[in-house]
RNA sequence: GGGCGGUUAGCUCAGUUGGUUAGAGCGUUGCGUUGACAUCGCAAAGGUCGUAGGUUCGAGUCCUAUACCGCCCACCA
């Protein structure tokens, strides 16, 4: 009865590429502008040009393009609008390498010029790798509208809003504390700075006091700062050094005097309760330099080795200075002792080096103006961030934000637009390059030579690919968009810079909600690395078992917000999934294959027929509320359940009987089997697209080619990627009944399957049984037909009775090939139970009901506020809803 | 120092308006294959839902405290 024309396993490698393919060249991409809808847009978070895929990647692709089918089946214009990032430092560094590699030749000595255009070759070259890949993960984003950061049209948005910003002196240029990764020779924000909690020393040693003996001792952990001093702190209360405030000390080996300052910062229980200020050096300190106007001495060069400032010990790396200074001061008797202390020490997010806070002459985006508006707009949820639990996070950074330093000093990016007058010395920041002086009208200007940090240029990623500043027709058509979908990991980096810029730019948010996914971990929850050798390759995945059982697999083993520890044996369990599709679509093609023309009359649908669309009415209805709530992975999984354990176990098995019964049955049942395994293929699109196109193209193939009338409700649609979504409808009262009705079907047959297991009956073997069925005996008298067949009992042999005399103490006796089975379970009794139980259910619902209705009629609902009044009133609904459901189930229980 | 997450079967994880007997995959045990699928079917074993209290007719789910693991933020030298 199967079609023999379909392989027996389903092979992806042949599916997967051509229907990409597909796909794409209809057109099915890319969304169809009606101003009459309100169209979804999601933004691609953009991938690193230089990125290789890795398993975030496959994460982000499955949510998006999860979003984006599901929408564009529900027939709204979708826009998925991809992309890519050039990623300052990290592309730098790769075409940095490279160079050294081929070429041994340094960017310093090919020059800025040189090296751009030798990183735009290499762009031009392996840049399209990584989306290449991420068309490998079925991404169906409109790639006729991809961008990349640093194109012409996205660089007029960086300079437009870089020189607004300047306009409105929320950027400026100012010689502050940042922090310095010597490797890099450039500064970092604070967000690329990571602190890891290490070994570390903690020195402690004498401040000779001028002209005295006296001494103060001082601690610290970095012992080459010290030629960087310029005072020495203690509390104001601290009677141990009272005396000694106002006094000057001298710093060791420089001999440089400097004061003793009172600060209400220090603290008197740790360390020695003396600090030693090294403003140029040390955040902490930095401020306490301001509070005091204390001079900054700067003691390293932009390499970290020391400069001019450390005295004897100029040219040291810093490190080598820590042990020389202190020898020197062994030597000169200052040292009082060394302790190994734990300390946290600040290292570069990309390359993992020593960072050191140093003063330097940066841009800078003044935060609090924009931060305020940001906040706002999540507080009044008109931005809404799933999970939940991320909103106070968010908050608190926002809360709490700095001055976000901009400028690096690379040669990879958007450059600063701001020229340097020689003359007067003033600045001036402008939209087109200009040729002389805005303030003095010299020409002897020359552009800044920094560039942005990267994430300017993402900040501005939702409306500056759709044309901003340009009134495109996108921009109109697609701003705001919709869903922001992305790792919890760049919530600060780039969410919260896109709703800050956005704002600021557009005047909107750039999105209603923000979806955070968790994080891609090992087996055992670590970080996946190269280096550590824990890394899995999604392209090697993806040969193995397919790209659907990927999706599916990192769409439905976690929850929003939670990380995934990935496990390749569960992959591999979505693989057969997949095949399970693949097969009970081969056996419904059978089917449909057998299934004559439609009959004059159709028979009524059988209990079994009458379950499986109760079943599948639910799992819409479910599903439909889950995907509301964003959560498709309880969604997936249900969808996996249902189709499994009672389509495919269940129905399909009930089905076949069905096929032998006559022409009518057969074709209603063809019907049936193929109306639900078209539900189920609509649903699952979204998690697995090929397989579920694939089968439904030959389903609809064979449906259209027999010409028996079988299709879904509206006909076939010519893709399935461009089919309806299905629509819930709301369940009926036979719903119920076929659902409670077929349970004790079920459960019966369930439990001779037991005794026989018990029994030791092999399951080929046909048996006599007696079934008491209490007051269900004129069901399963209906349902004998089923009964024997699931239960493998001889149909002349099943004796169903009222009830079987007193059943035997000793439990279902089993003579030779007779089972008798009691079952409690579907007795009366348990009926008696559940009615008791949904009584109490509905006791409930209607005293809940009733206080949130006089709740809503009075006051309340004037004085609360509106949100909370609706939430309320929802969950009055959702209550009267509930209400109904149990009348239902209390009715068909009888 | 502040905040967040996790703790559920041997392993990896689901379980969001509190509600029948707490689920899945993998693994384990027994049985089974000529007609969709061994990438399969049937059955079974396996859980004091970290601990202790509390709210409730009812708690894995809500509240309080606490232990361990992990993460984020933070200027203690």
């Amino acid at each position: 009865m199967s079609d023999f024309s379909l392989p027996k396993t389903y092979d992806f490698h042949a599916v997967e590429q051509r229907l990409y393919a597909w796909w794409d060249s209809q057109g099915y991409f890319r969304p169809k502008v009606d101003p009459s809808q309100r169209p979804f847009v999601i933004s691609m978070p953009p991938p690193n040009v230089t990125g290789e895929l890795h398993l975030g990647h496959a994460m982000f692709v499955a949510m998006e393009d999860l979003m984006t089918r599901y929408h564009r089946m529900r027939g709204v214009p979708t826009l998925w609008l991809p992309g890519s990032d050039h990623a300052g430092i990290a592309t730098q560094l790769q075409v940095e390498k490279e160079l050294l590699r081929t070429e041994e030749v340094t960017r310093e000595e090919i020059g800025r010029e040189a090296f751009v255009a030798r990183t735009w070759e290499w762009k031009r070259k392996y840049g399209g790798i990584i989306t290449q890949q991420l068309r490998r993960l079925g991404a169906s984003c409109d790639w006729s509208r991809e961008r990349f950061t640093l194109d012409d049209g996205l660089s007029r948005a960086v300079r437009e809003a870089f020189v607004r910003l300047y306009e409105k002196g929320l950027i400026y240029r100012g010689t502050y504390l940042i922090n310095w990764s010597p490797g890099l020779r450039t500064a970092v924000s604070d967000l690329e700075v990571e602190y890891s909690e290490e070994q570390g020393t903690l020195y402690t040693f004498k401040y000779p006091l001028a002209g005295s003996d006296e001494f103060i001792p001082v601690a610290t952990t970095r012992p080459e700062t010290i030629l960087g001093d310029t005072a020495v702190a203690v509390h104001p209360e601290d009677e141990r050094y009272r005396h000694l405030i106002g006094k000057t000390c001298l710093v060791p080996i420089l001999n440089r005097p400097i004061p003793v300052i009172e600060d209400a910062y220090v603290d008197r229980e740790f360390g020695t309760g003396a600090l030693k200020i090294t403003p140029g050096h040390d955040p902490a300190d930095y401020e306490i330099g301001q509070r005091h106007g204390l001079p900054i001495v700067n003691v390293l060069h932009p390499d970290a080795t020391m400069n001019e400032n450390a005295g004897p010990y100029a040219g040291l790396d810093r490190y080598d200075c820590r042990e020389r200074i202190w020898k020197d001061m062994q030597t000169a008797g200052l040292t009082i002792r060394t302790e190994p202390y734990t300390m946290q020490v600040p290292r570069s997010q990309r390359g993992g080096e020593i960072v050191e806070p140093l003063v330097s002459t940066q841009w800078f985006v003044r935060m609090k103006p924009l931060s305020e508006p940001a906040l706002n707009v999540v507080r009044d949820g008109r931005i809404r961030i799933v999970p939940e639990r991320f909103t106070k996070v968010y908050f608190n950074w926002l809360e709490n934000i700095r001055d976000w330093c901009i400028s690096r000093q690379l040669w990879w990016g958007h450059r600063i637009p701001a020229w340097h007058c020689a003359d007067c010395t003033k600045i001036t920041v402008a939209r087109t390059d200009p040729d002389r002086c805005a303030h003095c009208g010299s020409s002897r200007i020359e552009q800044d030579p920094d560039v942005l940090d990267t994430w300017f240029s993402s900040g501005l990623w939702p409306f500056s690919t759709l044309g901003w500043p340009e009134d495109t027709p996108d921009l109109r058509a697609f701003y705001p968009t919709s869903v922001m979908e992305t790792g919890y990991d760049i919530l600060f980096f780039w969410v919260a810079r896109m709703i800050m810029m956005g704002l600021e730019f557009t005047g909107r948010e750039p999105f209603h909600t923000v979806y955070l996914h968790g994080l891609i971990r090992d087996e055992r929850g670590r970080k996946m690395s190269k280096t550590l050798g824990n890394f899995i390759d999604p392209l090697v995945v993806m040969d193995e078992f397919g790209t659907d059982a990927l999706r599916f697999y990192l769409l439905t083993s976690s929850t929003p917000g939670n990380d995934i520890n990935v496990s390749v044996d569960r992959v591999e369990a979505n693989r057969n999934f997949a095949n399970k599709l693949w097969n009970a679509g081969r056996l419904v093609l059978g089917a449909v294959e057998r299934a004559g023309a439609q009959p004059d009359r159709q028979p009524p649908p059988t209990l079994a027929d009458r379950w499986i669309r109760a079943r599948l009415s639910a799992l819409v209805r479910e599903v439909g509320r889950l995907f509301e709530g964003y959560q498709f992975g309880e969604a997936g999984r249900q969808i996996y359940e249902f189709f499994w354990a009672e389509y495919a176990d269940w129905y399909l098995e009930i089905a076949k009987l069905q096929l032998d019964e006559s022409p009518e049955r057969a074709w209603s049942t063809a019907k049936h089997m193929v109306e639900i395994l078209d539900t189920c293929l609509r649903l699952l699109h979204p998690y697995t697209p090929f397989v579920t196109e694939e089968l439904w193209g030959k389903v609809r193939g064979a449906c259209l080619a027999r010409q028996a009338r079988l299709q879904p409700e509206g006909g076939w649609e010519e893709a399935l990627i461009v089919a309806r979504w299905p629509e819930a409808a709301e369940a009926t009262e036979d719903e119920a009944v076929a659902q409670v009705s077929f349970g004790k079907v079920m459960d019966i047959i369930k439990a001779i399957r037991n005794v026989r297991s018990e029994k030791g009956v092999e399951p080929s073997r046909r048996i006599a049984a007696e079934v008491s069925a209490g007051a269900d005996q004129a069901l399963l008298e209906e349902h004998r037909g089923l009964l024997s067949h699931l239960a493998r009992l001889d149909p002349q042999r099943l004796t169903i009775a009222g009830r079987l005399p007193a059943p035997p103490k000793e439990a279902l006796p089993l003579v030779v090939g007779t089972i008798e089975v009691y079952l409690p379970l579907t007795g009366m009794v348990d009926v008696v139970a559940e009615g008791k139980r949904l009584d109490g259910e509905m006791a409930q619902a209607a005293t809940q009901i009733a206080r949130l209705e006089e709740l809503l009629a009075g006051p309340f609902k004037d004085r609360a506020p509106a949100d909370v009044v609706a939430k309320e009133r929802a969950k009055l609904e959702a209550l009267r809803a509930t209400r109904q459901k149990l009348e239902m189930n209390r009715k068909a229980l009888g």
